[in-house]
DNA sequence: GGCGCTATGTGCGCTGGCGGACAGTGCCGC
DNA sequence: GCGGCACTGTCCGCCAGCGCACATAGCGCC
């Protein structure tokens, strides 16, 4: 399944990437696997090809709450490229799928050998940071159904599917919130004929609606990522927007 | 005023240190002035020796939101070792004070001449990014009170003052919340004898008791300092408790 | 084909924080 | 020494989300 690629992999010169893949071993991500724990060392970085990983912060007195996601477009383990080998979040698979798989040390000597691979992941972790600042104040200011509209697409986004499996009881989870809240929520959406689901199975019909219901954290991502991170043909073709995000900073 | 320092600097061999220092130069952080904002081109990079610097998140429908601070234990513009130009975040001078100032090109040279500088911002990002991830939890879940407290300790810890010039209305800014809420919580600690405050000025007079009404945030926060931008030295004579933070986490 | 588990829906009282408004008070400038 | 401004304190109604508890309904398994 070549066809399925990984987004940071496909930016690299050919290669770097056909080095890079002969030290990665293609593995399945599995349901509810967990990929790394807060303080332990990484082991291994992951790109996925299909799956979808988040990125779960600890916080005492509550059980934990999603801070990012990681899907084709990104990677877990980016710290590494910053030469630190601790983890700090837990990564808990959360759609099944292939990922690349490639040990801490092969991903060193890839980083030492390869400036092209340093360079993309560097901008990978600096968009990682743009994003745990949205949801920062994403998280303390929006609202529920905002948000939860926000999260279904970006998940979409990384699953590229419509249909995916998660019930209430693991979004509240996702989100820090009830599951009461989530079903508020989602009922309200599945009303508005937004999304459907049944025991588990939810599916996006509208994703038009789903976007005007979310809050604008979700565009200002979606541009976060597209800048640093297009290829360069895209990059030259958009030259004439580079503002863009910062207009939208403004307001 | 050499023997007021930076921590990253500090870090440095000698001869990176004094090369580093060449193209430096030093400005006087001035209260309220802004040093960057989101979307534009990072020009300088900051690392304080005094000073104290507030990093401020856009977010659309309301003010703002301080999502980390930089002291004289970090650095302003640290996207810059990323290879990334733009700036995310607004940041605000919060404490004034002297502050090393580098121009970008200047730091992307010394950057390439000097792997130990290019070692140590790229810890520092990896804290960073510990730190963004904390402070969304953090946001989302803790009650005004043990936020204020943390944001104090945290002030305090960088200010290098038991007082600082600060109003409830900036407070208010910084937190996300109303003024009447920090209005409240303040009270109470000047009750309970751990602060006291008059007209813009505030002073903790119970460091111990600040500690113990903050939440936990504050003290994962200093082991998310502490340990990856020790002194070599400091780090040998803790290897003994590299495994604290995991075990903190597991809770 | 009935039992039990899991997923979803609903109700209730509570509370932290919000929005807005206003009162007291020290400090500074004229 | 008086007026105005900035900082702080207090009050009120409101609401989103919380914690808890219970009702309903598929789905799978024996």
């Amino acid at each position: 399944m070549v066809a399925v690629e990984n987004h940071l992999i496909k930016l690299l010169p050919r290669k770097d990437r056909a080095h890079l893949l002969a030290r990665c071993e293609s593995v399945e991500l599995v349901l509810s696997d967990v990929l790394s724990h807060p303080g332990k060392e990484t082991r291994y970085a992951y790109f996925p090809t299909e799956g979808l990983i988040s990125l779960i912060a600890p916080i005492d007195g509550h059980p934990a709450l999603e801070v990012g996601m990681v899907g084709r477009e990104g990677m877990l383990g980016a710290q590494l490229a910053l030469g630190v080998a601790t983890q700090p979040l837990h990564a808990l698979v959360q759609g099944s799928g292939e990922a690349w798989r490639i040990s801490a040390s092969h991903l060193r000597a890839e980083l030492a050998s390869s400036p092209a691979l340093q360079r993309i992941l560097n901008r990978y972790v600096a968009v990682m940071m743009a994003q745990l600042a949205t949801s920062a104040a994403c998280l303390r200011f929006h609202q529920i159904g905002p948000r939860l509209a926000r999260w279904l697409l970006m998940t979409q986004d990384r699953a590229h599917a419509d249909n995916f499996y998660m019930t209430h009881e693991f979004l509240a989870f996702m989100l820090g919130v009830r599951r009461v809240g989530i079903t508020a929520a989602a009922s309200v959406f599945q009303r508005g004929g937004l999304i459907e689901y049944h025991r588990g199975s939810l599916t996006v019909l509208d994703r038009k609606g789903l976007e005007a219901a979310a809050c604008r954290c979700y565009a200002t991502d979606r541009r976060t990522y597209e800048k640093p991170l297009a290829s360069p043909a895209t990059r030259r073709a958009k030259a004439g927007e580079v503002t863009v995000s910062h207009a939208a900073a403004e307001a």
